[in-house]
DNA sequence: TAGGCCTTGGGAATAATTCCCTTTCACGTG
DNA sequence: CACGTGAAAGGGAATTATTCCCAAGGCCTA
């Protein structure tokens, strides 16, 4: 019997979770949390086989939830089960010493089956499968922003905040001219066609973050 | 026995709802669907006593099966399950003719009275109350959002997920003259004058999420 | 000291965007 | 039922924003 705690911060998508393990008769859900906190104190109470960790939303709580539970228990088995098939969230999720990861796109049964392999030790031997290693597409993103010079670095900062054209030039005391110039030379050199792509690839590479907004 | 038309993108999930909505003797789940299109077709063939429809992240998409559905017929019977228990969400799922609403955050079992209360024609909606407080200008900010046109909304989506024109405008079967019309008023609506600040404001409000992207 | 590359911007050409306006259609209301 | 209202779609012309190409100055370094 395969002991497993359950960790998703929506209870109707726990619940549905739950009744799909169960169908699996060598699968039991000894433990469910929704969020951090009483996810890592059933971890300690429960000591479960398999720990499946929903990443979808809260995003920043759950990988600090699955360091805390590695720092306990290095061996523990964790499952991360994510909304989106992310090659950013499996990058952070295997830094942060998943055993696995699937996403919600996946066949149920894929879950079960992952389960079972986490527990028996499976995944451990073919990561490549399961984990990737960063992809290379994000590989290639950090190259691209790699090989921004300081200012542009600089100017792409602020134009994924969201300043204006007008106001980048005041606050990095050019001439529009000038940020316009370079504006293009950035989308160009990071391959992306709009601002909005500059801001999602700022994002997703910590050049910038929530906390900055608002 | 109620039959339920069960509409979510992520097979995990569908396959966990239906787990539990058959734990409801009087539940049968008579279809899924994992896309507007499907869904819609699903709704014509089996004519579903309800139709539970998953409104997570997409937003507009949803918005728009919903309103196919109610436009072949008004008195469909449509529960509208979302991720985030966004004011702004519920507002336009209500304006959109949805007869109730439950976010992921309820107890399992309101899931399935909600059903029943929707089957029997009763408007079930969960009470706002764990809704934190927002400030003044979050609110400004969803009123505004509010105030968007769903084709506006479908627009204000795309762009903040950093499509081009052009692409909206194939995306949307759009003159791109109309989509920079429609784009100049969306700025002008949210009193925003960048695109990237269309993305912030997007993903504050869930239009949009980090995690849909790459 | 020459070659390279960042930084800054000009000028002209081009593309993107705005502003204003018209049409059509659907819907609610006196 | 005619009427007003507002969304939706886009045309034309004017206006900006943006690009493309290019040049000069500064600074490092081989």
């Amino acid at each position: 019997m395969i002991r497993v705690l359950l960790v998703d911060d929506h209870p109707v998508v726990r619940a549905g979770y739950k009744r799909l393990l169960e169908t699996d008769a060598s699968i039991q859900v000894v433990a469910e949390a929704n969020d951090a906190d009483s996810a890592y104190l059933a971890f300690v109470v429960y000591q479960p086989d398999v720990t499946v960790l929903d990443l979808s939303m809260p995003g920043v709580s759950g990988l600090g939830l699955l360091q805390k539970i590695l720092m306990r228990d290095p061996q523990a088995k964790v499952l991360i089960c994510s909304m989106y098939d992310s090659p950013l969230i499996k990058h952070k999720a295997r830094e942060a010493g998943a055993k696995a990861f699937v996403s919600k796109n996946v066949a149920p049964e894929t879950l079960l089956l992952s389960i079972r392999a986490v527990y028996l030790g499976e995944a451990a031997e073919e990561p490549a499968s399961n984990l990737p290693e960063v992809s290379a597409e994000f590989q290639e993103e950090m190259d691209r922003i790699a090989s921004l010079t300081l200012r542009e670095l600089e100017l792409f900062r602020l134009l994924a905040l969201g300043k204006t054209i007008s106001f980048c030039a005041k606050a990095m005391n050019l001439n529009e001219k000038t940020v316009y110039n370079r504006q293009t030379k950035i989308r160009e050199k990071l391959q992306v066609d709009t601002l909005a792509g500059l801001v999602h690839l700022a994002q997703r590479h910590h050049i910038i973050d929530a906390n900055m907004l608002i």
